[in-house]
DNA sequence: TTACCTATCTGAATATTGTTCAAACATAGG
DNA sequence: CCTATGTTTGAACAATATTCAGATAGGTAA
């Protein structure tokens, strides 16, 4: 057993995917030369970032959800905001628990959305990633369930 | 030309994409049948939902971002979850603006995730879709950066 | 209108990749 | 130990992606 199962997880989360050619080209009825095209022009422009899963992540030990508000204390931002983006923000995203970072317009300046196994591995979460940057407040909303995820519809009853 | 574009984008939010199985064999060096096999496992399991495309959403006309935090009012639940969940919410899930549903525990009962082209389209989403439903509360935020979206960082200086 | 340039579309040949299958191997339970 | 079940693998085969050259369409300037 070589447990192929975590590397494939790791690897579709970023990528390792690719489009349909054939089964779009019958679908819309183009030639799949065309449908190849353009592909190749939207990726070109930037406009597709990468192909990848979308899971049922209570499967993949990823069941439990936050959305995490944040007030980054002023201090953190007032006099340097380069070293706020570049610093503070892009060491939260690169936590694999992180599917996303969003800065904020308004009341709050950032939001996360966590991803973990259960409360416990949140837990550490917070206490190892989220509490070593200067926080003025946050609140963490736990998500009960999910009904759409990444424009994907999850089935219910399961 | 044929505006193949459009048709594209809508294709790849659900799905239409597949797992590179000759690429992956190559990056972890084991044979591509035994990839094949574990990744037929996974689907069958029902852990990979689909495989799509994650966009740079400012490229593909949906580069306004909001989370909105919903209380429904305690009428359209307290006496009737099933109605709540099966016609409210998945009513709400099924717009092709909304990249996210989830269900809450806590101060607010829903979290939605809206993508747009811009405020106008916004607008335009909330009067005819969200003051639908019977509302108690909502806010709005809106986001002004994406640095990681679905696992994704998205690349900066664009 | 024509002439020209660029972008898009397409069929057919080719290269690459996915899929199947039967046998070997591993693991867990009795 | 045996048996049942799940996993791994190479090799043959089927399907798909990719390339390319020529055709077509769209836009712009004279």
């Amino acid at each position: 057993m070589k447990n192929i199962k975590a590397k494939l997880i790791k690897l579709f989360k970023e990528g390792y995917c690719t489009p349909q050619i054939a089964r779009i080209a019958k679908k819309i009825n183009e030639p799949s030369a065309t449908i190849h095209y353009n592909i190749k022009k939207l990726e070109r422009d930037g406009a597709i970032k990468t192909y990848k899963a979308v899971f049922d992540y209570k499967k993949i030990e990823e069941g439990f959800c936050v959305y995490v508000l944040i007030n980054v204390s002023p201090s953190e931002y007032e006099y340097d905001w380069s070293r706020y983006e570049s610093k503070i923000v892009s060491e939260l995203a690169k936590h694999k628990e992180v599917e996303s970072v969003d800065i904020m317009a308004g009341d709050w300046d950032l939001i996360l959305k966590i991803r973990t196994k259960d409360q416990d591995e949140y837990y550490d979460f917070l206490r190892e990633v989220v509490s070593r940057i200067a926080i003025q407040k946050s609140i963490s909303l736990i998500s009960l369930k999910q009904l759409k995820t990444n424009f994907v519809l999850m089935k219910q009853h399961e």
